[in-house]
Formats: C-alpha cells, sequence, structure tokens
DNA sequence: CAGGTTTTGTACTGATCATTCCACTAGCGA
DNA sequence: TCGCTAGTGGAATGATCAGTACAAAACCTG
C-alpha cells in the first residue's frame, strides 16, 4: 500500500558518496547533496534522517567495496605475496579515472577523526580487519619458505597500510604518477 | 601617532594555527577564532582581512616551523644518514604533548587540496625544498659509502615522506605508538 | 592638554546552514 | 473508484555563517 519511491537508495548513496568524497563532510551541503542525488530536501530527510546519517551509509558503503577488493587481492593465492602487496599499493596509484582523488576514509579520518568516535571506531574496525587478514597472508608466506620467517608479520602489514595511506595523501595533492610508483617500488623492497 | 595593538600579532597567529590544526578550515568559525586568540571581530579582521588570509598565515608558521626543523635534522651530518632520516619519521611518532593531532599541512591537503590552487602551490614548494634537501644528503651519503649508490637518491627521499604522511594520518587516528614505532623501524630498513 | 589616527567593542548585515512543516500527489488494496 | 498511506516539492524555521559599519576609546605627537 502506499505511494513507491521514484529513486533508487542505493544509488543515491552513491551519489552521496562521491560528493563527501570529494569535498568532505563540512564543506558539503544539503543542498549539494540534493543536486547530486537528484532528490528533493524531503526525500533526503524522510530516508536518511540526516547529513551526518547520509554520511555514514555513503562511508560504510566506501569501506565495505575498497575493503572487499583489497581482501580479495590479500587471500589471492594464486600470487606470490608480493605481488599481492604491489596490487594493494596499486590501487592509491592508479586510482578509477573519474573517481575522486584520494581516499575517502584517510579524509573522514583527518577531517572528523578528532571528533566523531563514532566513525573512527567503525574506520578502526575495518582497518584491523584488513591488517589482520594481510597479517596471515604474511605468515602464510613465511611458512612456505616464500618470505623470510624473521620479519614480524603484524609489522610488515602495518607499514603496508602506512605506506598506503601516505600514497593516498600524495593522490589528493596530485602527486606525479611516476612518483608514486616509484614509491611503490621502493616499498616493495621488504619483500 | 595613534592607538596601538594590545595584542601580539604573532601569538594571535600561533593560537589561530592551533584552532585550525586542530578543527580544520570549513569546522572553524570566526568566533571559535575570537574566542582562541582573544580578539574582537575588529582586530582580526583589521590585522589579517579575512578567515581565508588568516588560515594561510596560520599555515606558512606551521609550514615553517616544521621544515626549518626538519631541514635541520636532514643537514646535521654529525650523524649518520639512517638517523637523520630516523629523526624525521619519529617526529610523526612522538609529537610534542599538547599539539593537536597529525599534522596541519596534510590536514590541510587532504581538505583543501582539490579547492585551493594557492595553498597547494604553497605545500608544493615546501615539500619540495624537503624532498631536494634530503635527496642532497642521501646522495652524499652515497658518495661516502655510507650508502648503496645504486639506489636513486631521489626516489627514496621521496619514500621517506610519503611513509612520513601515512604516520601523520596514523597519528591522526590515534594509532597505538608502538605500532607506529615498528613502522619506522622497517622503513628504515632501506637505510 | 589637544588633535589626529588607529584600535576596539558592539550591533548589524545578508547569505547560507541543517532541519522541519505542510499541502499535494501518486499509487496500492478494497 | 474510493480511501488510506507514504513520498514529494517547496516554502518556511531559527541558528549560525563570514564580514562590515560605526561610534567610543586609547595612545602618540605636538
Amino acid at each position: 500500500m502506499a505511494r513507491p519511491r521514484t529513486f533508487d537508495e542505493d544509488s543515491a548513496v552513491e551519489a552521496a558518496m562521491r560528493v563527501f568524497w570529494r569535498t568532505g563532510y563540512e564543506a558539503t551541503s544539503t543542498q549539494d547533496l540534493c543536486e547530486a542525488t537528484g532528490l528533493g530536501r524531503s526525500s533526503i530527510y524522510n530516508t536518511f534522517t540526516s547529513k551526518h546519517a547520509l554520511f555514514d551509509r555513503a562511508l560504510r558503503r566506501y569501506a565495505e567495496r575498497f575493503t572487499a577488493v583489497q581482501l580479495e587481492a590479500i587471500q589471492d593465492s594464486t600470487l606470490p605475496i608480493r605481488e599481492r602487496v604491489r596490487r594493494i599499493l596499486w590501487s592509491a596509484v592508479e586510482p578509477l579515472p573519474d573517481d575522486p582523488a584520494g581516499c575517502f576514509v584517510i579524509n573522514t579520518i583527518v577531517e572528523l577523526g578528532p571528533k566523531d568516535a563514532e566513525l573512527t571506531a567503525l574506520i578502526d574496525r575495518d582497518q584491523e580487519l584488513k591488517i589482520d587478514a594481510l597479517t596471515s597472508a604474511i605468515a602464510a608466506a613465511q611458512a612456505t619458505g616464500e618470505l623470510d620467517p624473521a620479519q614480524d608479520a603484524a609489522g610488515l602489514a602495518n607499514y603496508v597500510f602506512t605506506v598506503l595511506g601516505g600514497l593516498r595523501v600524495a593522490a589528493r595533492r596530485n602527486a606525479p604518477r611516476a612518483q608514486q610508483q616509484a614509491v611503490v617500488e621502493t616499498a616493495l623492497r621488504l619483500f
């Protein structure tokens, strides 16, 4: 019963995600969100309750999608560990052509990290998931002799994602691609 | 002739810097700036002309100060190159106790990078200065045989500052200090 | 002490902010 | 086809935004 929606909720979140990603939380107005999603104010508030809640939805969408891709790369046992790490780092160097610059998660840490404990917790959980997966993959590679077992697996995993963060900041600044590629190769020397 | 100021311009910029550093550009209101600096609106606009101009002043202050410290570390020839690099990375792991989390420059890249070409140019120049200095120091170390001359000096310098960026993002998220220290040690293995 | 000049506090501007309200519309079940 | 319910568009809401106008105040010079 009753009138059905004329829009797709999922693609509205997708559109909002891209605006927040490009522009940040504070600098994005509800008007911007209306224009980006094609929805009216009422529909946005009726569906998502607030700007902050929509931001939360958008961030979750982003994190889930990118984490899935990275977990897939990490767990692809047809590739040597070194190539899997390369794929992870490479994602920062060769983003999809019309994605906004940088990483939405890192933008959020920087902008809202000190102010929004809930979002920080969400991001921490996501980060831990990836670190754990990479740690396991590295440990497995050490067990097969593919990697020096003397190294601390968790430490290496942490290192990889820290470098990734640095690359994503560099991407936000439009650093030359060749430079970033060189950094990836340098970082990979430990593998 | 005429009435003198009752405040110190420099310490007003310092106070503004710390608010912008902690809170970002958009989320800092002129009211916040009044409270942080202890000045009235009139004095702020009379002295600094606009919020954006004050932000610019604050960012320059920050960049000049931190760049000076880092250049000093880079050029301290009493230390082996490895220790100099360690000092650079260490600054992200052990910040001064009541400084805001993270790095004001990186916060600015992330928040305003895509929107503010002038600030981006300022940051790029600053970054280049540091990269060049570190490149020279690495090349010198290679010449004395302290470091393998086969490595690309500029590439290594770039790598160091990319890792530093990653560490500073981690600091903004309050990542455990021990984890960050481990990352520093891992990154240093290339030296 | 008086004149000139800049600073300072306060009150105000118009714009924009996130959010809400309400009348209207559109579809589904009866 | 009628009535219920939920979605929609647009006009409000009051708060806050960056920036300004202006008069009173404070200091230096003469």
